[in-house]
DNA sequence: TTGTAAGCGTTATCAT
DNA sequence: ATGATAACGCTTACAA
């Protein structure tokens, strides 16, 4: 048996689907089938030009019914500007930036803005990028990496592109910013204190990183205005759990009462040197505290103290400040998102 | 003191650098510039075009010098086709998928192919999409995701979209697959025999999932042919760590001495439901297994026995195909790329 | 307010 | 093998 001349199609369409296959109406088209003129067209669909409120809406409702919509491509080439927005990423390992790169492609898509990924390995520098932007006409580029230097987006600035950076800054009134403030480590040490804990410790991620840097001295100048006693301090080569874990070890040998870490990933590495591969009691034997807030974090088995990083908001931020460039709009151009303490069971007192 | 006139830019950049501001150079302006037609521009630039080798060279050299680069939208215009793929995702919270657009997204920028995200919401459908896809003269479409219906692909199929599915399979010749072998998990139910345990249960993801469907399958089937017993047997809502916590506590009531579960995220969950959280020896009391080999499978504290997903080489599959599909070759369409089960802490005899 | 027409920077079809 | 020239589907002066 066949299905060609008596079952019809296996999937069925409606009307308009099947129409699909074949191109898609032009805004000449459309206007020749209308009756009005292809600029007119054109006027119903672009903002903030001169078209009788009737017409547009006779416009977009013909449209709408005949499955008309503009060709961005042509557009982006008419207008010599795209509104297609480069995302750079480089840290997928990241939950963190994983979340922000999720809730930000969402909130971009309902916005009809779409998000060219340009997700950079280690070696990638930003001359190759570059070209890659100019051809595809993009004029804005936002940064979801601690990884990219310095130099390559001040060259994509310095080339004319706006960029907005996520979770850093570079003093530079051209390049927008929307970071967590990180200084909210300081409530850590507070929160320490409290419970009566003195000699602590900091486990961080690369040297060269500027959030480790900034979440590691808010805490220490806190500790230090406590009075409370900073007995140990280990860097890593990465954000990773290993890094966390081996920190840890290291940290140790100094007999911190508590630890915290640059990130929670560096944290549950620790808990995982401390406890589940190390035998210790968290918090009987030290507390551990840890910094973003991730999924992980709430996990029954985990139960981190940590400060929130407020992704959402600081999602809400790029957008915002997307807008703002887009449409040429002045306004502030940093944005500094605060977190909170939040403790759950790896601090408390030392055990007797 | 001002840096106005004295100080020069605080930023220095190259000469071609500080040109970048000014409007990219045009094939028109190139060609006159080198004294040929702009057409011999164009072709030294597209292969397959009958230009001398040696015109071919001069002009490639020279735009190199001059930095010409050609306008991709222009050329997306022209040709009525684009080489920006989309890549569609839906589950940012799986490491899976996650590591797939990673890999991915690397390579196809290797390849000067862009991807243009389309990350969905629970409840966005394939039409807003497809007509996107439209709008950018998209041929090509990269599915990482089970949670994208059937309906949606089928649609953007029907429309002449091209449509590469990662992880899953529709029976359908057009439709290009690249996906793990699922059945591997007979391989476990071969592992746990050889162990000596006889009583095992599955713990799965959504009933409405595929891939946990046919892992649960391929597993049942061959415990049964060893004539074990498969005492217990629960689904989740998601394919979270609490989904798989829960799953564990209500399958412990039927007393297995192993658990297969769908993924390793289930699986973790799961491990902290017995020991971290619920004082169980792993593997003493019960021995646990995951599916994927995620990076957290052997952290230190966590030592998963699982089945290995080899994402790298479903990635080349998927490159593969898309040059296959970007050059009009013919080839197989259906990858199917084997695992293996990769022993380690999590399994193991019952203690007496 | 609306229509006409000249680009935008390519590719592709002609001649030559 | 190379050079004119007409699309491609828009935006945007300029005219009406």
């Amino acid at each position: 048996m066949t299905t060609g001349d008596d079952a019809g199609p296996i999937i069925q369409l409606g009307a308009s689907e099947r129409l699909g296959a074949r191109p898609a109406l032009t805004a000449r088209e459309l206007a020749d089938l209308i009756g009005v003129s292809q600029s007119t067209v054109s006027r119903a669909f672009s903002k903030g030009t001169s078209v009788s409120p009737k017409t547009r809406a006779f416009v977009l409702e013909q449209a709408e019914k005949l499955g008309y919509r503009p060709n961005v491509i042509a557009s982006f080439l008419s207008r010599r500007a795209s509104s297609i927005v480069g995302v750079v990423t480089a840290d997928f390992t990241s939950p963190v930036y994983i979340d922000m790169l999720d809730r930000l492609s969402v909130r971009m898509q309902e916005l009809d803005i779409h998000p060219l990924l340009f997700n950079l390995q280690a070696g990638a520098e930003a001359g190759d990028q570059l070209a890659v932007l100019r051809q595809y006409n993009i004029e804005t580029v936002i940064v979801i990496s601690g990884r990219i230097s310095h130099m390559s987006v001040a060259r994509w600035a310095a080339d004319g592109r706006k960029v907005i950076l996520m979770n850093r800054d570079i003093p530079d009134a051209a390049i927008g910013s929307v970071r967590c403030d990180n200084s909210a480590s300081s409530l850590v040490a507070d929160h320490l204190w409290e419970i009566g804990l003195r000699r602590v410790a900091f486990v961080g991620g690369p040297e060269s990183s500027a959030v480790s840097a900034e979440r590691e001295q808010a805490f220490v100048r806190r500790v230090a205005e406590l009075g409370m006693i900073l007995c140990g301090r280990e860097g890593g080569r990465e954000y990773s759990h290993q890094s966390g874990f081996d920190g840890t070890r290291a940290v140790m040998a100094s007999r911190p009462e508590a630890i915290l870490y640059a990130t929670d990933r560096l944290a549950i590495g620790g808990l995982d040197a401390l406890s589940w591969s190390g035998g210790l009691s968290v918090p009987g034997d030290v507390s551990i505290v840890g910094f973003d807030n991730i999924d992980m974090a709430c996990w029954p088995g985990i139960q981190l103290t940590t400060v929130h990083h407020d992704v959402p908001r600081i999602v809400d931020g790029a957008i915002e400040l997307l807008q703002q460039i887009q449409n040429g709009r002045e306004g502030p151009r940093k944005h500094l998102v605060k977190g909170g303490l939040v403790v759950r069971a790896t601090t408390g007192p030392a055990k007797a």
